[in-house]
RNA sequence: GGGCGAUUAGCUCAGUUGGUUAGAGCAUCUGUCUUACACACAGAGGGUCGCAGGUUCGAAUCCUGCAUCGCCCACCA
């Protein structure tokens, strides 16, 4: 066999994948069982995001475990979707396109969109909008198809999915509808967190922390009948006009006479009641708290614990919207606010409405200044901690709107206990997850006022004035699924009578994107059409995802799968850590350190960024080392060189020769019997996916004693011209261990084994043509080798090998250098030991004469005298 | 404020139930073209295992406290 001289990653990649695609060694067979399969939950990728290395880190992972358990013999079912369902692609249309979504707009099916329009953004209906998200998105799945492919991820094709299409539609829809059926979804008024520049609520999960500057700012509130005045410390003065009560702790003797009167607001000169509740903190500010409509989440529990009347400021686009300050005494009612001084209330408010909380919040500051009696003490700045959206860019208000909900606050225990029955890896992730589940402090939001999503799937009807009845909802046959209620219209109505008087409107908003994501395993098994086929795959055996997402994909998941069937998705959960930068920051789009992955392969080869992704355990986090991808391309060179070198000493060697039987010499048996503990563990490793260890103990041996000792002691032996015993038992080994040792990468580095298999190993009656089918290495290929006459036989040959080439660098001459004499001390149970290699080592070093003796050896396993040949002198 | 994790050689990290002399790769230095590979091989130097206690015949490993870093959650008047 003529084999290259060089190996080439890129040409080798094209090879392969052209191979793989058309043998379809990927594909899942439907007639096998669950027992012989291996189902894979796959995050769907945002399509919209900008790929980074961090992607190929973690995509690695899964299909590190997925190639292994294809060995293990197992159906594999690796499916990919794509998440391009929610905001990331409305932006990305409304950049790249110029258009904005207007839900109610008709649908318009001549209107075509022209890339990098400028002016302003053309109107458009939702079905418009949703059509142009769905074009734009094929391009970016396109990228991420090449990517995936190059990568090496095993995936089968035919199982691609995305959150978007019509199929995800009809499950998320069922989903809903099942949910709703089972009264575990509701529709309620009440505030909910709203981010003001997406206009859309927003749930617990999507919440991040972000350090504000702020300031106490102290203000005097009157007292009804009293010259007495309250201090309030507040960071929102601007929420001075939607005051509803004011509180202070039971207990504080400074405030008790005030309790059940009427504090009046300064500069609206609103009365409020003064009330004593227990969660007044009176070591916090004054002690003193104004609660308002709406500055936090406390205000909502106090405002509904005492019926406060709401007086909401804050519109849905963040300005302060128009109210108008009545006479005391006035009933309540929206938008008009009782002032003992309407007046002035109105001219004070007249300066802010319209504006932004911001603004709003320095001019009340200014007025309460310049009215000179409001002010009590000079600001204090501090900073705090202030909830915004993940992709928001300003504080969320909380603004009561009628929003779905599902119901998950009844349920924390349960929930808890479906994490338990999981295993998490690494297993302390659980404690986050029931960390996070005990934390939930609101059911789960499910509507968001978007467009390019999937449409809750309910009608109202209108009564006779035309005002919407929520209470009377339309719902959709099941076999109609999935629909959009902008675009469609009920059984028994007809289009003309959307948004009349008798008729019916559309639900117009859409569903949180996890809504959707979190019933990825009934997407893929096609759990609404294919109940067989769901039952055959659900629960599936392994979620891989990172560990940001816990508290929404890992959870949402658990969430449905219990709802709908009492079920965990899934039995494992496995859990990638982040890629850091160099300064060990996280690597993302919005930092500006993103490292983008083509070069990296064409640079490195696919399977050298493998390799990189392959020595980071699961969960740890991982800085970005272009030196890790130098030694993969090392590793994949070096296992080139090895393999041409190995199965070209013993290709010429008739196969019925190789046979294990015909391993006969100590050094051989010692070898192989190096390998056995190493085979096992990183089959146990792998099997808990531990795919890092595996890898580790794979290359270790490899390198090391396979490459750096075996190869060299026992090559000599192969240059013997007769097929002696000896030479047919060296030949044997390096086949046997080799086999064994390139299927045991194979996971890791998929090009670079399945090129060094097809040399010689794919015609082996008791293996596939392609590594990737072919048995994970097991102890019964070696079942035939006796165990060595030693068990100190490998380590002792080892040590000897190396303490002579020790003399011979301390020499400075070549390894190849001639040895006069070797005297080999080593205790004396390890001389038959020495002995029964010491063919091999003598070899390997040119020794002329070798002799063992015992002695007392104080530190390792022996000592050697060395007496080195002259060095002919140069001429 | 609560929780989780980390802290081992200059750097990146292993270290599986407590057990000889704590390992690897990279980097550094020295040597070697050796019938696979100089993208290699051989050799060397380099660590009081974050700190302080404790348990033990024996601790990087178990316990307690502390420090630093990271993450998650809470606080938001």
């Amino acid at each position: 066999m003529d084999l290259p001289k060089k190996y080439d990653p890129q040409e080798a990649e094209q090879k392969w994948l052209e191979s793989w695609d058309a043998s379809g060694i990927y594909k899942w067979d439907p007639s096998k069982s669950r027992d012989e399969s291996f189902v894979v939950d796959t995050p769907p990728p945002t399509v919209s995001g900008s790929l980074h290395v961090g992607h190929l880190f973690s995509y690695s992972h899964q299909d590190f475990i997925v190639r292994f358990q294809r060995m293990m013999g197992k159906n594999i079912f690796f499916p990919i979707g794509w998440d391009d369902n929610g905001l990331p692609t409305e932006r990305r249309v409304q950049n790249l396109l110029n258009v904005k979504c207007e839900a109610h707009l008709p649908y318009d099916p001549d209107f075509k969109a022209e890339r990098g329009k400028k002016g302003n953004a053309t109107p458009i209906s939702r079905k418009n909008f949703v059509e142009l998200c769905d074009e734009v998105i094929v391009d970016d799945e396109k990228a991420f198809k090449q990517l995936w492919t190059r990568l090496g991820m095993s995936y089968d094709w035919d199982q691609e999915y995305a959150t978007i299409n019509e199929h995800s539609r009809r499950t998320s829809q069922y989903s809903f509808l099942e949910l709703l059926e089972k009264d575990e979804i509701y529709q309620a008024e009440r505030p909910v967190m709203w981010d003001v520049d997406f206009q859309t609520a927003i749930a617990q999960a999507e919440l991040e922390d972000k350090e504000r500057p702020s300031a106490y700012n102290f203000i005097r509130f009157g007292v009804e009948g009293s010259e007495e005045k309250l201090v309030v410390a507040t960071t929102r003065p601007e929420l001075l006009p939607a005051c509803v009560a004011v509180l202070v702790h039971p207990e504080d003797k400074r405030y008790a006479d005030f309790v059940g009167k009427n504090a009046i607001s300064p500069l609206f000169e609103v009365p409020v009641p003064i009330k004593a509740d227990a969660k007044a903190d009176p070591e916090k500010g004054t002690g003193v708290v104004m609660v308002c409509t709406f500055g936090d989440q406390t205000d909502v529990e106090w405002w509904t614990a005492y019926k406060l009347p709401l007086r909401q400021i804050i519109g849905r686009d963040g300005h302060l919207m128009a109210v108008e300050f009545v006479a005391a005494g006035t009933p309540e009612q929206h938008g008009k606010i009782p002032s003992l001084n309407p007046d002035s209330a109105n001219a004070v408010y007249s300066t802010i409405q319209g504006k932004y909380t911001k603004q709003a919040q320095k001019l009340v500051i200014a007025a309460a200044e310049e009215n000179g009696t409001v002010i009590d003490r000079p600001a204090e700045n501090i900073t705090h901690a202030v909830k915004f959206f993940e992709k928001g860019e300003r504080p969320l208000e909380l603004v009561p709107t009628r929003q779905w909900y599902t119901k998950i606050m009844d349920k924390k225990e349960a929930l808890v206990g479906q994490g338990k029955k999981i295993k998490w890896h690494p297993e302390y992730m659980e404690k986050r997850y029931a960390h996070w589940v005990e934390g939930l402090n609101q059911d789960w939001c499910l509507s968001r006022q978007r467009y390019f999503g999937v449409p809750i799937p309910v009608w109202y009807r209108l009564d006779e004035h035309g005002e919407v009845r929520y209470d009377q909802t339309i719902l959709p046959t099941l076999k109609d699924l999935p629909i959009d209620p902008l675009s469609e219209c009920p059984q028994g109505f007809t289009a003309d009578q959307r948004d009349q008087p008798n008729g019916f409107t559309g639900d117009p908003d859409v569903l949180d994107t996890w809504a959707t994501s979190s019933l990825s395993p009934q997407v893929a098994s096609q759990w609404v059409e294919d109940k067989e086929r769901h039952q055959k795959l659900f629960p599936m055996d392994m979620r891989p995802q990172g560990h940001d997402i816990i508290r929404t994909w890992a959870f949402y998941t658990i969430v449905k799968a219990y709802l709908h069937e009492k079920e965990v998705p899934w039995h494992n959960v496995v859990l990638s850590g982040w890629i850091l930068d160099p300064d060990r920051k996280k690597m993302s789009k919005s930092q500006g350190n993103v490292v983008t992955p083509e070069p990296l392969i064409d640079q490195f080869g696919a399977d050298a960024v493998r390799y990189w992704a392959a020595r980071a355990r699961l969960g740890v986090d991982t800085s970005f080392d272009e030196k890790v991808f130098k030694v993969g391309k090392k590793l994949v060179t070096k296992l080139f060189n090895a393999s041409k070198f190995a199965i070209g000493r013993f290709e010429d060697v008739p196969a019925d020769q190789l046979t294990p039987d015909k391993i006969c010499t100590e050094l051989d048996r010692a070898v192989i019997a190096q390998l056995r503990p190493v085979i096992e563990k990183a089959t146990a490793a792998f099997k808990e996916f531990d795919y890092a260890q595996a890898l580790s103990l794979a290359e270790g041996y490899f390198w090391s004693v396979y490459c750096d000792n075996y190869l060299e002691m026992a090559k000599q032996r192969t240059y013997d011209e007769a097929l002696t015993a000896e030479r047919l038992s060296a030949c044997a080994t390096l086949r046997l261990v080799h086999r064994a040792l390139v299927r045991m990468m194979a996971p890791f580095i998929p090009y670079i084994t399945e090129e060094v298999w097809g040399w010689t190993y794919s015609n082996d009656s008791d293996m596939a043509t392609s590594i990737h089918k072919s048995p994970w290495p097991t102890l019964d290929e070696f079942a035939a080798v006796p165990a060595p006459a030693h068990s100190t036989s490998y380590d002792a040959a080892v040590a000897v090998v190396e303490l002579i080439r020790k003399a011979k660098a301390d020499a400075a001459v070549s390894m190849a250098a001639p040895v006069e004499s070797a005297t080999i001390t080593v205790a004396e149970a390890n001389v038959a030991a020495v002995e029964a290699t010491l063919d091999d080592i003598q070899r390997m070093l040119k020794i002329e004469t070798a002799t063992v003796v015992a002695g007392t050896i104080e530190i390792g396993l022996a000592t050697v005298e060395t007496v080195l040949a002259p060095v002919p002198a140069a001429e």
